[in-house]
DNA sequence: CTTCCACGGGAACACTGGGGTG
DNA sequence: CACCCCAGTGTTCCCGTGGAAG
């Protein structure tokens, strides 16, 4: 045997390129999504023409290729903007990490050069700092927002600023391109943002299966090698990922996963009880990611929820219940008990992360609740929460045993 | 109609980590 | 250097409110 690496480098038997695959990849056809495309493309068209375009809001679930469309139209609108000779720019921000107003404006001010503090300086002259840096020349800018549902409240200043400021500019003008996953989203904004933003709107409707199956086999034609998937595979993925509201992002994983663990198990082609194990582990190691990344105070009342469980027979809550078992942890290790207020806040978090499940219940007379009760497998929270060693000490907190009478 | 409990909105506060200025 | 300014985040405090049992 030569080399060790020898059998591996050409990406085994399954994989021919397996990057195809992920989510970062933006292929060079989007089946399905032609109207789109030719809508914003119509749109933008206007800055070779020496006009402003309109702003443009785009709407969609995730993993209905809105990110992959617009970043497929900017790199097509860019170079052709350098054949002709004018200056565009598409600046493409993802909002969940630049999540305020001054982060974005900082990062805009950098990309022209500006010198600026990612923290610091008051927003104005940080907003100031950019419109000197893009009207040194005659030249259009397009700003994309990318899960822009993210700046709604705390970041709209940004969204407010972004749409005014072409009358403070002489030379340059800017519009920007917002892509939400919420369609209430514009119910938050002020009325002046939102007719700004929203000059047009494209909604990205979810695939149905079979337009993802369209999607998976383009493709899977470069991503495996010849006749390795067997031939229920595509459709099975596909059906998966539709039954999650047609998203073509969960249908790739699926495929990737499926084709990695078909590798693991030596098996000279993907077969169907492969996308099976491959649904359950994408679901496992998402509640074990979200559930690690918890901050600590979550983490405490999870757990405490869980001890509620094995405490008592039942399956459902008060939040009183678990509010008490929570104060009773803290004390156990030693911390200070967060407002219960706030710890309404932290059950409604669990609860949009799908941890949890929180229902309100009047109980007439006795009050108004949130019936919490775990919605995932005790034994795939459990041991996740453990492995915080601040969190270690809970195993032996002391059940108490008394029971309401 | 009252009554009860916790929900959840909003203001205010504390704290952090960075800036600029004298 | 000391000092104050600023944005951002997590928290507490205050409080009006929902809605069915009694």
């Amino acid at each position: 045997m030569d080399n060790l690496f020898e059998g591996l480098v050409k990406g085994g038997r399954i994989f021919a390129n397996k990057e195809v695959l992920r989510p970062t990849y933006i292929p060079e056809s989007l089946p399905h999504r032609e109207k789109q495309i030719k809508h914003i493309a119509d749109i933008l068209s206007a800055v070779l023409r020496g006009e402003t375009p309109s702003n443009i809001l785009i709407y969609g679930k995730t993993g209905t290729g809105k990110t992959a469309t617009v970043k497929y139209v900017s790199k097509e609108l860019e170079a052709m903007g350098r054949k002709m000779g004018s200056k565009c720019s598409l600046i493409y921000i993802n909002s969940e990490v630049f999540d305020t107003q001054y982060r974005i404006f900082a990062y805009l001010a950098r990309f022209f050069n500006k010198r600026v503090p990612m923290i610091g300086w008051p927003t104005d002259m940080v907003y100031s700092e950019f419109k000197a840096g893009v009207d040194t020349e005659k030249r259009y800018v397009i700003v994309i927002l990318d899960e822009v549902d993210r700046l709604a409240g705390k970041g709209d200043g940004a969204l407010y600023n972004l749409s005014r400021i072409n009358s403070e500019l002489n030379n340059a003008k800017v519009s920007m391109i917002g892509i939400s996953n919420d369609l209430t989203f514009t119910d938050l904004l002020d009325q002046r943002i939102r007719s700004s933003l929203g000059e047009e709107e494209i909604i990205f409707p979810p695939y149905n299966a079979a337009q993802l199956q369209d999607i998976l086999s383009e493709r899977a034609e470069i991503a495996f090698n010849d006749s390795v998937l067997d031939d229920s595979v595509i459709p099975l993925c596909a059906a998966f990922a539709a039954q999650e509201h047609g998203d073509a992002r969960r249908a790739l994983d699926l495929l990737r996963v499926s084709g990695e663990i078909a590798e693991r198990a030596n098996s000279p082609k993907v077969l169907e009880e492969h996308v099976r194990e491959a649904s359950e582990r994408i679901e496992a190691n998402r509640i074990v990611e979200v559930v690690k990344t918890l901050p600590l105070q979550s983490k405490i009342v999870l757990s405490s929820i869980v001890l509620l469980g094995r405490e008592r027979n039942k399956k459902r809550f008060s939040s009183g219940e678990v509010y008490n078992m929570y104060r009773r942890s803290c004390n156990f290790l030693g911390m200070e008990p967060l407002t219960q207020r706030r710890v309404t806040d932290l059950v409604s978090e669990l609860d949009i992360l799908g941890l949890i499940n929180a229902v309100i219940v009047s109980k007439g007379r006795y009050g108004r609740t949130k019936e919490i009760s775990l919605s995932v497998p005790e034994s795939s929270v459990q041991p996740v929460l453990m492995e915080d060693y601040k969190l270690k000490a809970l195993a032996n907190i002391k059940v108490k045993t008394q029971m309401t009478l």
